[in-house]
DNA sequence: ACTTTGAGATCGTTCGGGTT
DNA sequence: AACCCGAACGATCTCAAAGT
């Protein structure tokens, strides 16, 4: 009686309304539908499993309220998973999706770690599996290590217009080299080295004196860099690498730094704050022994079908630059020998860098583009450095 | 048959380190 | 400032196995 007065409060919420009438019909022939198709497929739900008892291929049949039941919560929402019914039991509906995006990151985080894991066994792996290095051919006759040092100030970035005010240079040459061009085996064959006077701001900052080691009275005793270049012009004649006068190449050579920015970025400004014409012998031909080492250690960590030789360095899987120190770690050097971020100690580190390279056996090309009308912000009319422009 | 879950891969974005 | 590159992260998709 109560139940028909309901079903009659229930058609009386709106009798103009046949809304409630076609959603009461349309739950009514998928929950028959449903059942229908279960009994002739002879499936059953869980509630609807066989007894123990019975006979296989007989069902206890549902009624229509069970069905109901049933089939109710598939219409409404699915089951949430373990995770997130646990999470969302005081919370509701409003935390599932931030539990949801625990779920995911909690899953990502393990995949990394086992990701790492099995990039650290497989490391381990090759490092047993030492092969020897085959020689590779080395189009390159020399090598001229540098490592310039300029001026800075403490907040500035690299839009700074940073003046040369060390020089070093280090040759490297093949002690190896056969008929084939093959050659594993540099060695230092002589040294460039010079200060040089800022003509922009003289003065150097604290945090640049700091920085590089070197103090005011070097650079001010130093010669310009118009002066230098001229230096190092007859320092490169004097070892037969380009010719006096014409500055052409004799030796095919490629200049090497730390990072792409030494004769890329300092070079280029510089010039143009001295108003000299960047000499050829300068242009072209630049490795960046950072990205060199980069990629052999890339190259140890996904070996190719003939490996390098070499112990895979543990820090190798992180695949980030690395600075010098870093690099010597990686090929198994000696530490660092001198003074951090002074030209001459640098430079002739990262010639130990370089030797080592090519004792492994990397083939040894130039990696970096220069332009020498590239400009910056700062650069006025050809020698002036305009100061709005640094801001 | 359909859903859930776990695992893994891939893509795009953002951020930071690096050079004096 | 500009550039490159890797790490970290979020979103999305696929697939297989297990559960319903």
């Amino acid at each position: 009686m109560a139940m028909a007065d309901g079903f009659k409060s229930f058609l009386a919420i709106d009798p103009e309304n046949n809304i409630y009438w076609f959603i009461s019909i349309i739950i009514f022939l998928i929950a028959t539908g449903s059942l229908l198709r279960r009994v002739l497929l002879h499936k059953s739900y869980p509630a609807f499993q066989p007894t123990t008892n019975a006979p296989t291929n007989t069902y206890i049949q549902p009624t229509f309220l069970d069905s109901l039941i049933n089939f109710l919560p598939r219409l409404s929402l699915r089951k949430e998973s373990p995770q997130v019914t646990q999470e969302s039991n005081n919370s509701q509906s409003a935390s599932s999706s931030s539990s949801k995006m625990r779920y995911h990151r909690h899953r990502r985080r393990r995949s990394r770690g086992k990701k790492k894991q099995k990039a650290a066994e497989e490391s381990e792996t090759e490092s047993m599996e030492l092969v020897l290095p085959t020689l590779p051919k080395q189009p390159y006759d020399a090598f001229l290590v540098l490592d310039i040092e300029g001026t800075c100030k403490l907040g500035t970035d690299f839009n700074y217009p940073n003046e040369i005010i060390e020089l070093p240079v280090c040759i490297l040459e093949w002690k190896d080299k056969s008929e084939d061009g093959t050659a594993a085996t540099l060695e230092i064959v002589n040294e460039f080295r010079t200060f040089v006077k800022p003509t922009w701001r003289p003065q150097l900052s604290d945090f640049c004196k700091e920085l590089t080691g070197i103090s005011q009275e070097q650079v001010d005793a130093a010669p310009t860099f118009s002066e230098v270049l001229v230096h190092l012009e007859a320092f490169l004649v004097d070892n037969g690498l380009i010719e006096e006068g014409t500055g052409k190449r004799l030796k095919k050579f490629c200049w090497c730094s730390d990072g792409p920015f030494d004769i890329r970025d300092f070079v280029v400004k510089q010039c143009f704050i001295s108003q000299v014409e960047m000499p050829l012998w300068v242009q072209g031909d630049v490795l960046d022994v950072r990205s060199t080492v980069l990629q052999w250690m890339c190259a140890q960590a996904d070996p190719p079908t003939t490996p390098l030789s070499g112990t895979p360095p543990s820090i190798a899987a992180t695949r980030r630059a690395l600075n010098i120190a870093a690099q010597l770690q990686v090929l198994d050097l000696p530490p660092f020998e001198g003074r951090q971020h002074s030209g001459i100690d640098d430079t002739r580190n990262i010639a130990k860098v370089v030797t080592e390279l090519a004792r492994r056996g990397v083939c040894l090309l130039p990696n970096t583009a220069i332009l020498p009308g590239r400009r910056w912000r700062w650069m006025g009319k050809p020698g002036q450095v305009l100061e709005e422009g640094m801001i």
